[in-house]
DNA sequence: TCCCATTATTCCGCTGAACGGAATGATCTC
DNA sequence: GAGATCATTCCGTTCAGCGGAATAATGGGA
């Protein structure tokens, strides 16, 4: 009993944490660390040797790790700790505030819905879809990210957009309207989808834009320094509160959470400072 | 036959490095891309699971990795890379030229020996200590670190080291001293064991310093950018070659082999880039 | 709304890999 | 060169991994 880690593949990864702390170790150190009888340790070692991830330097250096182990960790990046971080967070704002909230981050040319509290929320508005792209210049969530990113960030962005023919896209190429509708979400501190159908009204049919709508957004940043990590939505009916009343009631709380994901996000990124300091 | 991977250790992680290529995915992807029947990805993704390097969103949206995947490698460092990528070439020079090649790190406030050609050389000088910290000052692979990297990095080991009560960091009291010798390595291009013998010589009894060194070091930079990322000292006994001679029939081909690590370490840290464009 | 196609999950008998105590062999120390 | 220490190998036992096939859940389309 007691020992939870019987499965070979969880004793390789806890292996593979112990090499984590120190530049080379040998055959002893890792089986203590681990928690392994000395056999079982080397038969875990000739694996991850055979896969690459470690290699044996000699009898009395031990071995150490290759850069081979980067691979299983380089496609987790600071947004998704940033996602990983705001999900609790989420779950308890919708919980008391009832509204739904998405969570998204920019990558490449569109924002990426990564997290909402649909399930949580009494208040079914919209379906989830992981994963789901939406442009930049749609929605309260790109429009917040676009807002309060670094401003070389944002005229990179724009540039590419208004190389792009999308309809969606049409207000990157007229750069002094965006740039005044930005200019007013800064003042703000937060953008609403009405900011985009601003944008729409004098840009198109205004038939879909505005039957639709009748759910808005609003959205404020996640900062690190001056990047936005990602932007959080709060999406509510103004058949039931209006946008005036929505700002004054849920603005505070929204940016309470934003800072506490700020904050919560900070401390599992320096876990690796800290395991540093350690040794 | 074949499957070179029937191994869970080495299925688990190979799950683990598809997992990285996005950041999603659901069962029937991460199955595909790593060639294992589905039956057998759930009961690693479960295994995955239960480590906590993995967390299910739902069943349409997948799996996706957690922030503990980063405990996995996030002590290997770059200066790992550095060495991993200079052993064989030091290998190779060593085979050449025959004499001994050591490559050492700067690790808070000392340099450490991270490998050396011991094996390789025909001409047995030094025994090989893996993992031997060596003080800055004592040696031409510290010598070459101070002389190159940066001056805010110089100046905070100097003043570091000037705290120390140790005979070996005597020289850091006389910063004046000390950066003359540094400017005398700096326009010639590489350290010198010597160099530090100088510095020895009007600071305490010398029987020791002149008797044991018959053997001279002359040590370059591996840089990146203008940091200094490792520095490599050739080992040579001046009873068969002068500093002088050595340094004209010596010094190219170990710059150029510094410079040969500098691409070589450069190519494995950017493959990193390489797989998230890919993405 | 119901049905069908698709995809995830569970089941289960079988097999081979993991397991670790103990014997052996290499290395370092004094 | 003898003793102590540590890595490595051996081997019978056992248990976890294995994957094909049956089942269940999901989502899309009519």
């Amino acid at each position: 009993m007691g020992d939870t880690a019987r499965a070979p593949v969880a004793r390789a990864l806890r292996v593979l944490e112990v090499m984590n702390t120190a530049h080379s170790l040998h055959l002893g150190e890792i089986a203590e660390r681990a928690e392994l009888p000395k056999s079982s340790a080397v038969r875990v070692l000739e694996q991850l040797l055979e896969a690459g991830y470690v290699e044996k330097l000699s009898r009395s250096a031990g071995y150490r790790l290759t850069s081979r182990v980067r691979r299983l960790s380089w496609g987790y990046r600071l947004s998704d700790a940033v996602v990983e971080a705001a999900e609790p967070l989420m779950r308890a704002f919708t919980k008391e505030h009832r509204w739904t909230l998405f969570i998204g981050v920019a990558e490449g040319d569109h924002m990426i819905v990564r997290y909402g509290t649909v399930a949580e929320s009494p208040v079914a508005i919209d379906p989830l879809i992981y994963e789901a792209p939406t442009p930049f210049l749609l929605g309260a969530l790109g429009l917040a990210y676009l807002a309060f990113c670094p401003e070389w960030e944002r005229n990179a962005i724009i540039a590419r957009l208004g190389q792009s023919r999308a309809a969606t896209d049409r207000l990157a190429r007229d750069p002094e309207d965006l740039s005044r509708i930005l200019q007013g979400i800064r003042e703000r501190g937060y953008a609403l989808t009405s900011d985009e159908v601003r944008q729409l009204a004098n840009a198109g049919p205004k038939s879909a834009a505005d039957g639709r709508r009748r759910v808005t957004g609003m959205a404020v940043p996640v900062m690190r320094e001056d990047r936005v990590l990602a932007t959080i939505s709060l999406r509510f009916m103004r058949s039931v509160i209006s946008e005036r009343d929505a700002a004054k009631t849920l603005l505070d709380p929204l940016r309470e959470l934003a800072r506490n994901i700020e904050s919560e996000a900070r401390r599992m990124t320096e876990a690796e400072a800290e395991t540093e300091r350690k040794k």
